[in-house]
RNA sequence: GGUCCCAUCGUCUAGUGGCCUAGGACAUCACCCUCUCAAGGUGGAGGCACGGGUUCGAAUCCCGUUGGGACUGCCA
């Protein structure tokens, strides 16, 4: 008996969206449960008018990153075009299927008040042949109920009265996702169809066709499990949506999530795993992840969330690790990608030791790696950056600030150039103008850094240097005199 | 409107008839720690949508109500 064999068939229509990677997450886990289980992917590209190469680099890169790696794709639906275009003439000839030449507002107009949903199956018996404007659709049976067997939820059925004559093949011949998926799940020998709750109203027109092409095609093929995930929805409770909102994997790549934060993230909505913990690694994911313990509700995607979780994760790294992963913030021009926010300092400013030095105080601090810069910039750059309300008020309008930096400067001079010496200066310094070093360490910090935050202001001095510092703090008592 | 799905703190969830005085996490509030900001520590507030049943016993089972969502394409 060879083990589950899943699939995850996003289209190329936009941005990898984070309701896909959690669709392709709960696939790649029920895979990865068995030795012999396979993950595919499958990039359904059948419609043509909105589908765009750049969309599908897009997924397989964003899968890379968060480790999801396909052990068979991707494949393309399109490459599967003569095997949909066979099933639908097996399907025409087999008597499953009918030409239909009907426009949506003639449908429409000839129902009126009739509330029956979807087509009226004016053409079912009309025996038209193809044309250039006769789509082809599914004969649904009436009477009685299929039953979708779901993994998630459990038995749901549909009465087949409420299952139109859909539409399967435009007059083209090209065929539509409900018949391409399908088909390729036979050919895939899919398993278990893990998949987003809006396809739940598809299932049965799916188990038909499937049901169809045992028939149309002589090969009987088993049905797979069906399981559908609850939606993520924003903070209205809506679907989550590519317009309205931040969906885009690369977008939380680019901020410096970290894979495995969003991934333990991901799997977190729906889902819980064991115990009074909510930080796991993916091995346990896949050992614990069942279908049946999938949530039925949907899920509200909390940023907020996701950020604590990643600052749990950048804390938890060893201290390499954790700089040679801000690269592609601080040093973009040695790392392999880089983000789309470049760092204020150049190539030449940046010292890489230097950095090493100060990560520490960084690492405890931050949330996203793209927070890293601002906490560093003034280590780098000749000037530091001033935030101009916080110089205003903590220098520029303070007549003792500016008193404590002057003397500073007499005092910094002479200090043995270590973080707590000049922390134990700073504190004299404050001492005698009745300043606590609360106080009394901000016209300091300001001066030097530019911003009133930043990692533990002696530590910064240190790393500085004497020189640089005291010109700095000259520089901002000039600064505030103009 | 129709079909289907869903319903535990603001949010994500634990809970599958007694272990529940409903547990954890995020967010929030207070205090502690503290050179800023974080991190960390301690504590607080906060929930079973409502109404009926079934049962010795219900967050858990059943029915109804209400509320939310998905779908309702010659998109996927």
């Amino acid at each position: 008996m060879s083990g589950p064999r899943v699939r995850f068939a996003p289209s190329p229509t936009g941005f990898f969206h984070v309701g896909s990677a959690r669709s392709a997450l709960f696939n790649w886990f029920v895979a990865r449960q068995d030795p012999e289980g396979v993950f595919i992917l499958r990039i359904e590209d059948t419609d043509t008018e909105r589908n765009r190469e750049e969309w599908v680099d897009g997924i397989v890169s964003a899968m890379n990153w968060l480790g999801m790696h396909p052990d068979e794709g991707p494949f393309r639906q399109s490459d599967n075009a003569p095997a949909h275009a066979h099933a639908l003439s097996s399907l025409m000839a087999a008597g499953y299927l009918y030409f239909c030449d009907c426009t949506g507002e003639v449908v429409t107009a000839r129902k009126g008040a009739d509330k029956t949903p979807g087509y009226d199956g004016f053409c079912r018996d009309r025996a038209l042949g193809p044309s250039a404007t006769a789509a082809y659709r599914f004969r649904a049976p009436s009477g009685g109920e299929i039953v979708v067997s779901d993994d998630v939820r459990g038995d749901v059925s549909f009465s087949h009265d409420v299952i139109d004559d859909f539409v399967v093949a435009k007059p083209s011949g090209a065929v539509l996702f409900a018949l391409a998926n399908v088909v390729d799940d036979r050919a895939d020998r899919i398993t278990h169809v893990i998949r987003g709750e809006e396809h739940l109203p598809n299932t049965p027109r799916q188990i038909l066709l499937w049901e169809a092409l045992d028939e149309a095609s002589g090969e009987k093929i088993a049905i797979p499990h069906y399981a559908h995930l609850p939606v993520l929805v924003n903070e209205q409770r809506k679907k989550l949506s590519k317009r309205r909102d931040p969906v885009a994997v690369e977008m939380y790549r680019d901020q410096g999530y970290l894979p495995e934060a969003f991934v333990n993230y991901l799997a977190l909505l729906g889902w819980s795993p064991r115990g009074d913990v909510e930080i796991v690694d993916s091995d346990t994911c896949i050992q614990q992840f069942r279908l049946s313990d999938v949530s039925h509700s949907p899920a509200f995607f909390d940023v907020k969330k996701l950020a604590h979780l990643n600052g749990e994760y950048i804390r938890a790294l060893p201290l390499e690790q954790f700089v040679q992963r801000c690269s592609p913030w601080t040093s973009p021009w040695t790392s392999p990608w880089r983000s789309e926010q470049a760092p204020p300092w150049s190539d030449a400013q940046f010292d890489e030791d230097r950095f090493a030095k100060i990560a520490p105080l960084v690492q405890e601090r931050v949330a996203l790696l793209s927070d890293v810069p601002a906490m560093v910039d003034f280590l780098f750059l000749d000037a530091p950056l001033f935030d101009d309300a916080a110089f205003d008020k903590t220098i520029r309008r303070d007549s003792v600030a500016q008193e404590l930096l002057t003397k500073a400067i007499e005092k910094f001079g002479e200090v043995d150039w270590s973080a707590t010496a000049l922390h134990d200066c700073t504190i004299l310094l404050g001492e005698s103008l009745q300043l606590n070093l609360r106080k009394a360490q901000a016209p300091i910090r300001c001066a030097v850094t530019g911003r009133l935050v930043g990692p533990p202001l002696f530590e910064s001095l240190e790393l500085l240097g004497r020189d640089v510092v005291l010109s700095r703090i000259e520089a901002a008592l000039t600064k505030a005199a103009a």
